[in-house]
DNA sequence: ATTATCTATAGATCTATAGATAATGC
DNA sequence: ATTATCTATAGATCTATAGATAATGC
């Protein structure tokens, strides 16, 4: 049953990161330390070995599905040097982001539970903004910082809207009103 | 025990009240039915003589939130006749806003969660997002369709953003910046 | 007689822990 | 010998139901 060291490690970070996408899909609340043990191919027993509490591994699986999410803006913002904040827009506010929950931005997906779920995970949100916006005030002639927290924030609001709505030619509608803006 | 039909009705319709603070607090898998009926001054074994189930209540409480935040939109665009548009977004991005999470904009506190909670409270979502943006389309010189749906959405994103990053002067500079646009 | 609410409870699920097991790593 | 993972389980909580109770409404 024990496995090497090396295995442990990558069992480890296959929990962290299934669970990035459950949580993303099922919210904080929404699935259980049984269901994202299974989902990484474990049982739930050795859960507590490996992390102190769900809230524990909820913080470092945010923070990694962040950080894969900036690894992603960085992809898009390369392939287009023309214009690479609207390309940011028109990715993010694009009918296949609106569908991949488990897979797109941990802001949209659970910043709305942050809140409720104690001061570490709400630090993982404040720093994981800040270097959201870091990235776009980066950018050759990025914007200035106050506009890229407004841009974040309105394709943020957007995208969620647009998923929480149920109604396909409304959610088209809401996206297409944020791509206007931005 | 038994109780008129007028105290009964007054009794249901607190349960949806409470219920809809509730929501807005602990997210819709965050509190019981049992805290609910409570909160309500009622015990729980009472609720499905009233509800079908959890899930019509939280359709009826979050369609009864989002109506009482229109009225309380209306309020404020019926203070401030100079400018309503911008009354709205300083009373949205606000910080007194920031703190009220169980009395503030349902949009905020749980779009983010109506995708993982069936289509009605999908649709309930979509009749409250076309009724705000009729309430700002409807004023006088007020914004075309699109023009609504991405100011909402900027304020809904920033809002959600601002109460989760969790550092005080963050969320200020999240807000300020909100306001800035709008 | 009807019914709004209550107490009690079934059955499922959730977090967390205990102890067994078997392969690693010294 | 150590330890990563497993099975089993304790104890709490959650949704939903059953049946009792007592006041309403005919």
């Amino acid at each position: 049953m024990r496995v090497s060291r090396e295995t442990a490690a990558k069992n480890r970070e296959k929990v962290v990161k299934t669970s990035g996408r459950l949580f993303r899909r099922h919210g904080y609340d929404g699935i259980g330390i049984a269901g994202l043990m299974k989902a990484a191919g474990l049982t739930h027993g050795g859960f507590y070995k490996q992390f102190k509490d769900k809230d524990a591994l909820a913080v470092e699986s945010t923070e990694k599905a962040l950080e894969e999410n900036r690894k992603y803006w960085r992809e898009v913002v390369d392939a287009a040097p023309d214009d690479r904040l609207g390309a940011i827009a028109d990715w993010y506010l694009s009918g296949k982001h609106l569908e991949r929950q488990s897979h797109g931005c941990a802001f949209a997906s659970l910043a709305a539970e942050a809140p409720r779920h104690g001061p570490e995970l709400q630090r993982v949100f404040g720093d994981g903004f800040n270097q959201s916006v870091a990235l776009l005030t980066d950018l050759e002639s990025g914007p200035e910082r106050a506009e890229a927290i407004r841009k974040i924030a309105c394709m943020v609001g957007t995208l969620i809207l647009a998923r929480a709505v149920g109604d396909k030619d409304l959610s088209a509608e809401i996206l297409s009103a944020g791509r206007g803006e931005i």
